[in-house]
DNA sequence: TCTGGGGTCCTAGGACCC
DNA sequence: TCTGGGGTCCTAGGACCC
């Protein structure tokens, strides 16, 4: 017999992270931009019900942001990290099986609580959260983690559900498929919505009903195991400590097209330091480096180029210093001063754990300095406020820079972007941890 | 003027080896 | 000169997710 399994959903997340901390915003429209303030990701139910898409480019939709009175916030990553952290908390305090899938989403393993009532224990999940965090979310119960998306779908949907749908064990499965279109599937997206409608297999139900070996040659075994999981036959575990990431990748567009090698090269460096971090809080090092840029496709009249190269490292590793060196020496291999460039990043791949990279073994004096360098910065980093320290060649006016002119406040986190840390207070600072 | 960023998995096909 | 099967590893591309 398989065990309930709980989705707990943010509604709206982004956007109701910004009203949390500003009341004024009840009832009012809301809509949260990408970076650089280009395109819709995400929105309030107000804002959705004016027909506000996702995706959809700012300025297209001005004339309806004006005459509705929509609120519109640049985003804010560090605000909604917080409150996620929150909510994750909470979760954890009702059941010891959390696995934190995004950064709005939890499913909790909910084996054992078979005897309870579990749509009252959703529901007191629910309050909870409402009540600490003042986030609404909605909670989806189910045999699989593919019917706990399902339930937890129709749960925002209803009315009557009041926020808390559980289709565990429920005789009104069959209902709730024939009511999921079979693009809204949990693994079903655009491609294999098309193909499966092409087929006749339009509802959750349908699909459910489909034949094993068409799915499995047409969908893979991915599409396979969605078949099943719609059927209540459990595929997809659930996944309570993240594994290392395989590929850490930091890329953006910059606030205004350059064509100016300096600015690339500031906006690559800081992207390396960036991965870097990453790297170095999972604890690996990384083989190969990636350098990629491009010019704006969008911008049809423009002449169009774009352009990666990998760099292989001579060994493993995890320091900024050395990712540097070799980002740079990818780059100018790629770069051409006769484009105008839109967006550029770097991937590193090659992970492996940092304890078993070549490094360890074949340790000099050298690496063994410059671990101590980057120990230090990132722990000045982690205390003082993210770019307390930073190589130069990260640039300081950084005029490629993202715009990110409509953002509010980091609410929760303000104590970190204290003004100018001192020279002494640092000093102080690793006086103190030296101990 | 103005269109995000960061991940995963699977498969087919090529290179290479015995 | 030509013929055969089988295996591994890697990469690119396509699908998906939030």
């Amino acid at each position: 017999m398989s065990h309930p399994i709980a989705l707990i959903d943010c509604n709206n997340f982004y956007a109701s992270c910004e009203r949390v901390f500003n009341p004024k915003l009840v009832g009012v429209p809301i809509v949260v931009l990408s970076n650089n303030d280009g395109m819709i990701i995400a929105r309030s139910q107000e804002a959705k019900d004016l027909g506000i898409a996702m995706g959809e480019p700012l300025f297209k939709i001005q004339d309806k942001i004006k005459k509705h009175g929509v609120a519109v916030f640049s985003s804010n990553y560090t605000l909604y990290g917080d409150m996620s952290q929150r909510v994750m908390t909470i979760l954890e305090s009702f059941c010891p099986d959390v696995e934190i899938y995004s950064i709005d989403e939890a499913f909790l393993n909910l084996h054992g609580f078979e005897r309870e009532d579990l749509t009252e224990y959703g529901r007191k999940i629910k309050n909870t959260i409402k009540k600490w965090t003042g986030m609404p979310v909605t909670v989806g119960i189910a045999e699989t983690k593919t019917l706990a998306k399902i339930a937890n779908r129709l749960g925002k949907k209803s009315q009557k559900a009041g926020g808390v749908l559980n289709l565990y064990n429920s005789r009104f499965r069959n209902t709730a498929l024939k009511r999921t279109d079979v693009e809204d599937i949990w693994g079903v997206g655009r491609q294999y919505g098309k193909l499966l409608r092409k087929h006749g297999i339009n509802s959750a139900y349908e699909l459910s009903l489909a034949n094993d070996s068409w799915i499995k040659k047409r969908m893979t075994v991915m599409g396979m195991r969605t078949v099943y999981e719609l059927r209540g036959t459990p595929c997809i575990k659930l996944e309570y400590s993240p594994p290392p990431k395989k590929a850490i990748v930091s890329s953006r567009s910059f606030g205004k097209l350059t064509n100016s090698y300096e600015d690339v090269s500031q906006a690559v460096a800081n992207y390396v330091t960036r991965a870097a971090v990453k790297l170095r809080k999972q604890r690996s090092a990384a083989r190969i480096l990636s350098v990629f840029l491009r010019t704006n496709p969008f911008k049809n009249e423009m002449p169009q180029y774009h352009n990666g190269v990998m760099v292989e490292l001579p060994v493993p590793t995890d320091s900024t210093a050395e990712l540097l060196e070799y980002a740079t020496k990818g780059l100018v291999q790629i770069f051409k001063p006769e484009y105008k460039y839109h967006k550029a990043g770097v991937m590193l791949t090659g992970i492996i754990p940092y304890d078993r990279s070549q490094y360890a073994m074949f340790d000099s004096e050298n690496r063994n300095r410059m671990k101590e360098v980057t120990e230090v910065m990132d722990s000045i980093n982690e205390r003082f406020g993210k770019e307390t320290m930073f190589y130069a060649s990260l640039g300081i006016k950084r005029e490629w820079g993202m715009r990110r002119e409509m953002k509010s406040p980091n609410y929760t986190t303000n104590w970190k972007e204290l003004p100018i840390v001192s020279a002494k207070e640092i000093w102080k600072y690793m006086q103190e941890t030296e101990k």
